[in-house]
RNA sequence: GCCCGGAUGGCGGAAUCGGUAGACGCGCUGGACUUAAAAUCCAGUUGACAGUAAUGUCAGUGCGGGUUCAAGUCCCGCUCCGGGUACCA
């Protein structure tokens, strides 16, 4: 009776495939419909490692248990597959990245079919199939045709867009130039982050904090100035905002993260007079109460006004103030953070609300990027402009008396030495333009100075968002081609559908150019056309990786659906995503920029839902042990020994702390995936990642913890397997209670994503089962019913060893039978100022009078009452009794 | 700095609403089986103290306060760890 897990696994997933048991169809007939989405992954030449198993399993737990409460349940896998690996290894070795790509697919597939995992293959999608990419290319066209109507908030197609008469005047040219300004994709010069070592413009999130380049880790990343395709992502920004709040099923963690990367701020543009030019400054604030404080005003390096405010004397000093700026990269500002640089520009405004003249500085703490590019200063209440003030000896004014208790900090910031930020009474509020806002505290004070500066003339509400445009174009050759020509003349125009795809040319050489052109250019035959409008260059640059996974959720839906994307009928059916898994490390972006074309497609009537994603959840990250010496110096796991649960070096004999770190090749603490199937079977690695802790916990791999699992699955294997132990007499109350509470309890988990528990339970049935010795057939149905989603292969096994003739994938779920679980009588615990001291019994329906008595007359209380006074009884009906003795 | 999340036995972790802290698993200890070992099965396992023992007492969920009949759970103030973000006016 010994546990065959190789064969039966094998036997298993052979049956599975040739049945095509989990093909989904297209029941549109069926309301209950579930779709589980898993993030499908880049599929690296390393292959897999245990951290994909974790949430495809737990998906698939899901799936199955949906299947078996009669769902039509929509589960797909594909590949994620552009991308600079294959590029990288195609530039070193000339194996073409469409080789190194379908060979590490078929790695991937393979070790993921190893897992029992119940996708539907047969809609299996890989981004970098010209059937699929060519959709991509159909939805870009889209954003290109796409401008966004503020009024109605929403996307409309291009050709809706009125023109002003004014435009129109001035001739098509400018009317070309009006629309194209307006639609969602667009080309121009851009600033972009340039990796000298990769030769690839990087997205900014790609470049870290420390200045280096996530792929590649070097540091040779500088600014440039490139045509770049752009999308303007931030007209969605109020949209993508609006939307978290109905994501009612998302992690409160991600919500927040998009909300900070969406960055909303509201606050006033206020227009400031500048002393001897016409033209007014304009400034940005979300403290337009604090005018009377404002002591200073700054611009950034690069604002059009500079040249005009600087004055003679100081023009030298702001030129090459500027100059300096231009030179270093937003990283060098950031870095140089604690120290705050700038220049008197030699030019003054006009306070609007006292008419003081305060100076203009020009420094590079001011953005030009955000706002207006220019910013009023209130040292008393801003830290940063404290800062500067305090560098350069500007002064200081308190207009806010702080509300605090602490009479050291209050002195401080009266006198003009602390920076106060928070709330609190204005004072010297008031002055010669008639506003006055002394004594009131900052909302009243926020509220009333911007309805006098609208009233004025002054100035007017505003709101600004830190999202800013996406750049979406790479340099690159493994990604999606543009469709996009662009003529002699200048002018650049989509490709018709119809003459999509444009597919990516075979090339030998995928070497990008030094001046920063992709690889495409050297695709002579396929770079240069001519069609009715002229010559044509084909565009060069690629879409990045992003682009593919912006809505492959969308074509799982009808993966070889040739006229279209999808079919609309089926679209509704499927959508939402009921259920999506992945990392975190996708909160913002990948899902920011999916819910951003989602949106797109919604507004033209493409999709059916404004979101496409229902529940969101975020598996943790599997960390393993690893050792460090004293001085914290890494030491790789096998050159440590393990003696009375220390840790010594084997070399030095030292002893050395054991840690939790990211798995890695030079700790050699890396878990492969394969060794633990070969050695405990797909079933054991898919227990043990569901059973190490909870599903979005970060949490260490242990190998022993497999183990157990492993022995867990031989003794249900050993007890259920075994026709001694399955018999037809009716199996006891105790058992029957446990069953019935694991179907609720079981179920529940599934639903909460609490597979720790699930498996526990799980654990507890069977550890009854084998104390009993021999449970009924019906029971032990059950448990393998209870059992499959968790074990599907061992559980099929055992379904056909009852008798069976087919899979257990569709058998309903297991009922929960109230008869089993209703209890006559409860144990109360009975406490004595809140500590358990002994167990009551009682029957369910006795009163509160009753358990009083009973619990006060007990032997056991009398040791505890005893030369006290009996000061109250909480009795809390079929939970608790506790006896206050003083 | 700011925004999130976390801290429970030797270890991974349980504990819907505030109501018996430590489920389940690992490890460890003892026992059965065995010539022996492995495997398996059974029992014990938060710590300290007392007792031959069943058992009992005290302490106990990162630290310090508080609310409550009752706090791992709620409130206030910290410490440490993890994630995100960083001159966004």
């Amino acid at each position: 009776m010994e546990y065959n897990f190789t064969d039966i696994e094998k036997k298993w997933q052979a049956y599975w495939e040739e049945n095509k048991t989990f093909k989904t169809r297209d029941d549109i007939s069926n309301p209950k419909k579930f779709y589980a989405l898993d993030m499908f992954p880049y599929p690296s030449g390393s292959g897999l490692h245990v951290g994909h198993p974790e949430g495809y399993t737990a998906s698939d737990i899901v799936s199955r248990y949906k299947r078996m409460n009669g769902y039509n349940v929509l589960h797909p896998m594909g590949w994620d597959a552009f991308g600079l690996p294959a590029e990288q290894y195609a530039i070193q070795t000339g194996t073409h990245p469409s080789i190194t790509t379908l060979k590490n697919c078929d790695t991937f597939r393979r070790q993921i079919k190893s897992l029992g995992l119940s996708y539907d293959w047969d809609r299996e999608i890989n981004t970098t199939d010209t059937d699929y990419y060519q959709w991509t290319q159909w939805i870009f066209i889209r954003l290109y045709h796409t401008w966004f109507d503020k009024e109605q908030e929403k996307g409309r197609p291009i050709d809706e867009l009125p023109i002003p008469d004014e435009i129109k005047a001035r001739g098509s040219h400018a009317v070309r130039e009006y629309t194209d300004a307006k639609r969602l994709a667009y080309y121009d010069n851009a600033q972009v982050w340039w990796c000298k070592h990769c030769k690839i413009v990087c997205a900014n999130e790609e470049v870290l904090n420390d200045g280096s380049h996530e792929k590649c880790g070097t540091r040779e990343v500088e600014r440039k100035n490139l045509k770049q395709w752009m999308l303007r992502i931030p007209l969605y920004a109020e949209r993508l905002l609006t939307g978290l709040d109905t994501l009612s099923e998302w992690p409160e963690s991600v919500k927040d993260m998009q909300r900070n990367w969406i960055g909303k701020s509201t606050g006033a543009e206020v227009d400031f007079e500048v002393d001897g030019l016409t033209e007014k400054l304009r400034v940005y604030t979300t403290r337009p109460d604090t005018l009377f404080g404002a002591t200073y005003m700054v611009i950034a390096p690069e604002h059009a006004m500079l040249g005009d405010i600087v004055t003679g004397e100081q023009k030298s000093h702001v030129d090459a103030y500027v100059k300096a700026a231009a030179m270093k990269s937003d990283l060098d500002r950031t870095e140089l953070a604690k120290e705050k640089t700038g220049v008197f520009t030699g030019r003054y405004a006009i306070n609007p609300v006292n008419a003081k003249r305060i100076p203009i500085w020009v420094a590079d703490y001011v953005l030009m990027g955000y706002g207006t590019g220019a910013i009023m200063a209130v040292p008393a209440h801003d830290t940063r402009d404290f800062e500067f003030a305090r560098q350069f000896n500007l002064p200081v004014i308190c207009i806010l008396e702080p509300k605090t208790a602490d009479p050291e900090i209050k002195q401080h910031v009266l006198n003009g030495t602390a920076c106060w930020t928070e709330d609190g009474a204005y004072i010297n509020s008031d002055g010669s333009e008639g506003l006055d806002i002394n004594g009131l505290n900052k909302e009243q004070g926020i509220k009333t100075t911007t309805q006098w500066l609208v009233g004025k003339g002054l100035g007017k509400a505003a709101v600004n968002y830190k999202l800013r445009d996406w750049l979406f174009s790479r340099q690159r050759y493994w990604g999606e081609p543009f469709p996009v020509k662009h003529y002699e003349d200048g002018s650049i125009a989509v490709v018709p559908d119809h003459e999509l795809p444009v597919t990516l040319p075979e090339l030998e050489a995928f070497k990008p150019g030094d001046d920063g052109e992709s690889p495409l250019a050297n695709a002579s035959d396929w770079l240069y056309g001519t069609d009715d409008k002229g010559k044509f260059r084909r565009e060069t640059n690629t879409m990045p990786q992003w682009a593919g996974s912006c809505w492959y959720y969308l074509r799982y839906i009808d993966p070889r659906n040739p006229e279209a994307p999808f079919d609309k009928a089926k679209e509704n059916y499927w959508m939402p995503v009921d259920l999506y898994i992945g990392g975190a490390e996708h909160a913002v972006l990948h899902l920011l920029y999916s819910r951003f074309w989602h949106k797109v497609l919604y507004d033209l009537g493409i999709v059916s839902t404004d979101e496409p994603y229902k529940k969101l959840f975020n598996q943790g990250m599997i960390l393993a042990f690893a050792y460090e010496t004293e001085t914290g110096s890494k030491v790789p796991s096998d050159e440590v020994e393990e003696k009375d649960g220390k840790f010594f070096h084997t070399n030095t004999g030292a002893e050395l702390n054991q840690i939790v770190a990211k798995m890695s090749k030079s700790l050699k603490n890396v878990v492969n995936p394969d060794d633990v199937t070969t050695n405990y079977g797909a079933d054991s690695l898919r227990l043990y990642e569901m059973f190490m802790g909870p599903l979005d916990a970060t949490k260490p791999w242990v190998d022993t913890g497999v183990k157990g699992v492993y022995n867990f699955l031989c003794r249900v294997y050993r007890f259920f397997a075994d026709p001694q132990n399955i018999g037809s007499e009716p199996d006891d109350a105790e058992m029957m209670k446990l069953l019935h509470q694991s179907i609720r309890k079981i179920g529940s988990d599934i639903e909460g994503l609490k597979f720790n528990t699930a498996i526990s339970q799980l654990m507890i049935v069977t550890n009854l089962a084998m104390k009993k010795g021999k449970v009924q057939k019906e029971t032990a149905q059950v448990f393998t019913k209870l059992l499959s989603p968790f074990a599907p292969h061992l559980a099929e096994e055992l379904w056909q060893l009852y008798g069976a003739g087919t899979t257990i994938a569709y058998e309903p779920w297991p009922e929960v039978d109230e008869q089993y679980l209703q209890e006559d009588s409860f144990e109360y615990p009975v406490s004595f100022n809140g500590k358990m001291r002994f167990k009551l019994p009682m029957p369910i329906a006795a009163t509160k009078e009753e358990v009083e008595k009973a619990a006060l007359t007990h032997e056991k209380a009398l040791k505890w009452i005893e030369g006290h006074e009996v000061r109250k009884i909480i009795v809390v009906p079929n939970k608790i009794v506790n006896i206050v003795v003083a």
